[in-house]
Parts: structure tokens; sequence; C-alpha cells
RNA sequence: GGAGAGAUGGCAGAGUGGUCGAAUGCACCGCACUCGAAAUGCGGCAUGGGGGUGACUCCAUCGGGGGUUCAAAUCCCUCUCUCUCCGCCA
């Protein structure tokens, strides 16, 4: 969300960067052009109301003082304004509705350090600050190799048994799941390694959020109102909440509408939640496997800043995201997205992608984004400086998936899988595994 | 689901139609007193918007929205939320 004030003393600055978003239309000629019309309204009103108010004392006075013949000269004086104010009232809150509207569906401006392009293809491979292809290979696993043709995770043999879409398609249709046995167990494993990672290495604190939200918070973090198609709704009688299409959501309007103190930030939050999305405009894509699906685990971290550690953030939360999939032994590739590939929301994305031996290509795992004060003027969430009365300025918010679940359960059953259909299961998922090395063996 | 009460500044809490953006207390900041601190005294301390180079000034805001009135924290409608009691329930 931007600030019409930023805008109009940046007027070239703005256009420039937002020419480098694909398809975005906004202009600052048609936006000041509202912001010119909405001034000029709310000049005229405040000039009535001013008179009215100065008259209406003197009514008060008047009849304080008993003088009732003065206090009808003077109800009949303002009885004038009273053509005009209600009429200036209604334009103020058309055109406010009209500039918010306009400004609500600009996509934040991307940092200069991301680089340009159309589509994922333009996409910059990213080592870390100072970082090299060689010391990035360092810390992450290699790409196994394999003795046979890998299978699909779908194809694995424990995952052939274990994984049922058709039952799923019973009960719920395209794009739902059932996991059972120690494939089920081995995706509770995940989510709870991912958390405990984050909880007690990383300084995040566990919540167990919502899952149903109401539209002020998808507005917050931009859900609303430009991909109302992408969530599902529940319906109770006239009103309607929707089930969050990422814990980012409640999460981060945890400080919506609050005014936080210095001391409280950085504020980290992580959760396992359950997220539905409706995947509209993505038919056929993806359709094998649980790749794709309407619901979906995932452990997500967001972090609330000041607007001077934001960006040092954006790395760290990078590297918590990185430690789940260094420790589980997963080989990956870190993507710094482009202008066309950039959310909405986002200032800058890092995707983790991590390797999938079966489809012998490397897939989305997870995206940490910095957002800036985007997503808290939506939410109205700031702090207050420290030091003596400070004015308060609006906080900056990030998140970043740590990591979706089911994709990572995936990339185990794709690159632990072993020749006889069983998998291995990675060191640190062992204890959560009541001990197992191994899954879907003989016997 | 039924009945009732309530929502005021960072917090607590007055204020039921006119000079109220709002008493008082706490917290916080500055100054005085003090060797220093505590205590005490004095002063300051909401947010958003319009206009002005500026000192400054005007408008709006007492949970959200709408209305009545010359004038609304105060009256009416509505929504959201909180609390109490009853019922039901994981």
């Amino acid at each position: 969300m931007f600030d019409i004030k930023w805008i109009r003393a940046n007027a070239e600055a703005f256009d420039a960067a937002v020419s480098r978003r694909k398809g975005s239309v906004a202009s600052s000629v048609d936006l000041l052009a509202i912001d010119n019309r909405r001034r000029d309204i709310i000049t005229r009103l405040n000039e009535a109301q001013e008179q009215r108010n100065a008259l209406s004392k003197q009514i008060g006075q008047a009849k304080a003082q008993k003088d009732e013949a003065r206090a009808a000269e003077l109800m009949a004086e303002v009885a004038r304004l009273k053509a005009f104010i209600p009429q200036g009232e209604a334009d103020e809150r058309a055109v406010e509705a009209e500039l918010h509207a306009a400004l609500s569906v600009i996509p934040n401006l991307v940092f200069d350090d991301v680089p340009s392009g159309a589509d994922e293809a333009d996409n910059v491979e990213y080592f870390g600050r100072n970082g090299t292809a060689e010391t990035a290979a360092l810390q992450r696993a290699p790409k196994p190799s394999f003795s046979f043709a890998p299978k699909e995770h779908y194809d694995v043999g424990v995952a052939a048994r274990e994984m049922d879409f058709e039952t799923a398609a019973r009960i719920s249709g395209s794009r739902f799941v059932i996991l059972k046995g120690q494939v089920a167990r081995l995706e509770r494993a995940l989510g709870q390694f991912m958390l405990d990672l984050h909880t007690t290495q990383h300084g995040y604190i566990e919540v167990q959020p919502p899952l149903l939200v109401r539209d002020e918070a998808l507005f917050g973090t931009n859900q609303l109102p430009k991909f109302e198609d992408d969530l599902f709704f529940t319906q109770h009688g006239d009103n309607r909440l929707a089930l969050i299409p990422t814990a980012e959501v409640p999460l981060t309007n945890m400080v919506r509408e609050s005014i936080l103190a210095e001391e409280e930030l950085p504020l980290r939050l992580t959760a396992l939640t359950a997220c539905f999305r409706s995947e509209a405009g993505s038919a056929g894509r993806d359709t094998r496997g649980m790749l794709r699906q309407h619901q979906f685990n995932k452990v997500e971290m967001v972090s609330i800043t000041t607007p001077e550690t934001s960006v040092d953030e954006h790395e760290r939360m990078l590297g918590c995201a990185e430690a789940v999939l260094q420790k589980l032994g997963l080989h990956y590739r870190v993507m710094n997205l482009c202008t066309g590939d950039v959310g909405f929301g986002a200032k800058k994305t890092y995707d983790l992608e991590v390797w999938l031996p079966g489809q012998n290509t490397y897939r989305e795992i997870s995206s940490v984004s910095v957002c800036g004060d985007f997503q808290a003027r939506r939410m109205e969430a700031r702090y207050r400086p420290a030091g003596e009365k400070q004015a308060p300025r609006f906080v900056h918010t990030l998140n970043g998936s740590g990591t979706a679940v089911g994709r990572c359960l995936i990339a185990v059953l794709e690159n632990y899988q072993q020749e006889d259909g069983s998998v291995l299961v990675p060191e640190v998922l062992q204890p959560y595994m009541g001990g197992l090395k191994s899954i879907g063996g003989q016997g």
C-alpha cells in the first residue's frame, strides 16, 4: 500500500519503479489527479465546517445568556451551510474510497538489486552475500546419484502404497491426498523437526493461529482485493471467513492496528498449519502426485522488524529456511526472483528450490520475502522508536516458508528412495520416527 | 441459541446535548530541589488529514459505519468485539 504523499513528492521515481513491474499500469498522473480532487474537496469542506463550528459556538453562548433572538438569527445563518456540508462529506468519502481502491491494487516496488525479467526463466541464482557457487556448495548436500532410475514420489514403493489420491478424490475431489502409515508419520516428523529447529535454534516463537480469517486480515497481507479467486471461503449466515492460504496471514496480522515498543522488535513468529489454496488458474499443472494440492501443511516464519534491520533480517530468514534443507541433506539452490516473478507485496524474494531426482528438476519448496512497510500500512502496524517523544513509525514485515512440509516429504521420498521401494529416514528425522532408519522395507 | 452489561488517550478511569481532544491517577519525558537518588514541586506528553517557506492554523477522530441536531463522547440505528448469567457442546 502506497502513501499518496510519498507519490506526490516522488512522482518520477514512483513511475520509474512501477514500470519495472510486469503488467502494472499505475501512473502517478492518474493517482495525483484523484489526489488533487480529494484535496480540493477537503479544503472546501473544512472551510464550511469551520464556519459552522464557529457559529454553533456562538449559538451556545447566546443560549447561555438567554438571548433567544440572537440564537435564532445565528441558526438561520448556519442553515445555509447545511446544504453544502453533507454533500461535501459524501464527496470526500467517495474520493477517499476511490483513492484507496486505486492504491490497493498497486504492487510493492522492488529493490534495485532485484533482477529485471519477464518470468521465472529470468530468475538469478543466489549464493548469499559475498558468496559464490563454491562457498554455497560447501554448505549444501550434493545432488544424489543413483544406480537405478529414480522414480517420482508417488511411484516410490512405500508411497505408492500409503499415498492415496483415489480415496481422497472420492471424499473431497481432485488435488487432495490421504497419507497413511509410515508416510503419514514421516510427514508429521518433518513438520515437528522444522518447528523445533526454528523455535530452539532460530529464536522464533511458536504460534497456533486461527486457520479461518476475516477479509481485513487478508487485505493486510495483500490477498485482497486482487487475489480473492485463489482463496477458499466458508459461509455462515451473511458472513464469510477465508481458510488461510498461508500462516503468513494470521501471523503477520497479529500486530495489526497496534503500536509496539521498539524493544519488542524483532518479533519472530513461526507456525505449522494447514494451508488452503484454490489453485485457480493452474488447472492441468502438476496434476499427478502431491506437488500442488488444495490443502497442505507448511511451517511459516514471520518477522516484524524496524525499517533499519529488515534487509539483514531477510538474509537471516533465508538462512533459517536453508538450515532445514541442509540438516535434511537435501540438495537445493536459491533463486533471486526477477521483477516478473516477485509477488505482489514483496520488495525482494528468494526461492529455495529443492532437487527432485524423480522429476529430474528443481522445485520451489520455500519462498522468503521482505515487504518493507507495504503490509504494515495496510494493517496499521507501527512501533514507537526508543527515546523521548518519538512519533510512531510503520514496522517492516517479512515472511518465509521454513519449509512447505508436503513438498519436503516429496523431496525426502525422491532423494532417499532405494531400489527396493523403501526410503531411508534422514538422520535428523529418526528421533521423530521412533528411531526408524528406513521405512517401507521388506518385513 | 436466550437474557443483560459494556467498548473513552500507552494503561486505569471520569464525563448523558453546547467553551470537551476530553478531568483525574499511573506510566513516560524535561526542569527545579539534592553530592546523587528517592520523595516533592512545576511543565510537557494521542492519531490522521488540509493550508502555510515558517511561527502557526484549520478539519476529523471517544470500538467501526450510518443517522437526528445550529451543535454529539453524550440521543437513535446498525455492525464488530468484550464481559456476566442460562442452555448446548469438543
